[in-house]
DNA sequence: TGTACATCAGTGAACGCGCGTTCACTGATGTAC
DNA sequence: TGTACATCAGTGAACGCGCGTTCACTGATGTAC
């Protein structure tokens, strides 16, 4: 239905891109504190007013830039996973990828990360659009440890007594074809790889780990290790 | 020396210290960002250039905040570490401790734990004064694998060829008495614990992690395990 | 195919705001003799 | 102990800046008959 437009539609996606790439330009420049819609319409050659048809405030238009972003890292791991390479059996193969995907993405597009996994913008609450595109990673993980659990069942220690509630009910939420142990160590994962990712694009690893990308790839494959996945199929 | 002072230098620091705490009070209300010279002084009650008798620019205000966050980080590891508890040889509980006095720290001040170790603030770049003060937490995890390393000798596998070099430059750098294999461990599961404490404080684990207390014990406990702590002396 | 009207994109001026930093100054506190 | 001078804290005005958002408007593009 989209396929056919007036000259009018077609123009407003394009600017509406354009708006959103020079954004991309400042943020990447400035950080996001710094993005002003003025600055934005200045670049973009329109009057700063103008933007208003496009955008109805500057909270608007960072949320376009996040749910960007998550849909940027997200389509990179989904698209590790199709590259050639591990076979689809060598599931540690394919996790590994998947990480060194979002690290590249990160490195490539610091700002955004920063926009996504950094400190919350101040003043800013995320919306609800953002949640789905938030959780592409993860699912793209998840997505993983099934396909190894399916194959191999190898699961991680069980749960201490106070946690194990709290466990079941994550595992229930998503991912109800694993034990809870493993839904509780894949959440905790989660967050340790983009504990490594942020590390080293906020500059926490300057001066303390210098050949990153070797020190990444084996921290990352402990990590699936800690799912369960074993090398080799 | 500095134990007898006149009124001058005593108000000095007494009013340098209300400078920061309030600039921290708005820290907390309205993030770094937002952080104003002017706003500061309006609610100290001073006027706005007067400020600049206690600090240069507002970076070095910045800094100075920056510099205590790290100290306060650092103070509650270690004082962790002298609360009674677990004894002196139950390294995985010392440890442990460790890691929940950080999450409670960053839960309890979120837009300072923020300021460290967040997004890097735009425009600022960290001076030399804060690498001391930023490594105290990381020296308090050093030593507590150090202890369980000369009790128990556990290491973790060897690491990959490709890291052997960086695994051998990182031990000597700043653990010269654990084998490369543990200081390669040592660096990623920092960072993880991070990545746990910072999805936490970001609000990532919003509808993921409901009961978060004994899941970051439980993660927590893990990351010890990996760097080769035992449960139980 | 042609005309009348509605929709929409973009303009330009304005509102009201707060910011960091500089500068010449006053007056109080400290120091040396 | 008393005086003369130097140091320092704080004032108030000013500079120059950029920001988000609103509003009444012009003129071009689309739509219905």
């Amino acid at each position: 239905m989209t396929s056919v437009q007036g000259a009018r539609a077609r123009a407003r996606i394009e600017i509406t891109a354009a708006i959103k790439d020079e954004a991309r330009r400042q943020l990447a420049a400035e950080g996001a504190a710094k993005l002003s819609l003025r600055a934005v319409a200045r670049e973009v050659g329109m009057v700063s007013s103008a933007l208003y048809r496009y955008f109805p405030s500057r909270d608007d238009l960072l949320t376009a830039l996040i749910v960007d972003a998550y849909d940027a890292v997200g389509t990179a791991a989904e698209q590790s996973l199709d590259a050639p390479g591990p076979g689809r059996a060598d599931h540690l193969a394919r996790w590994t990828a998947v990480c060194q995907a979002v690290r590249a993405w990160a490195l490539a597009h610091p700002h955004e990360y920063a926009l996504i996994y950094g400190s919350p913008v101040p003043g800013y609450s995320a919306p609800q659009d953002t949640i789905g595109p938030a959780s592409r990673v993860a699912l793209v993980l998840i997505g993983i440890v099934r396909d190894a659990y399916a194959a191999d069942g190898v699961a991680p220690p069980p749960v201490p007594e106070g946690l194990r509630p709290e466990a079941e009910r994550m595992a229930a939420d998503f991912a109800p074809d694993l034990p809870p142990a493993l839904a509780v160590a894949m959440v905790a994962v989660w967050s340790q790889l983009f504990g490594l990712v942020s590390f080293e694009v906020f500059g926490q690893f300057n001066r303390v780990v210098e050949d990153r990308e070797p020190f990444f790839t084996a921290a990352a494959g402990r990590l699936g290790r800690d799912v369960g996945l074993l090398p080799r199929p």
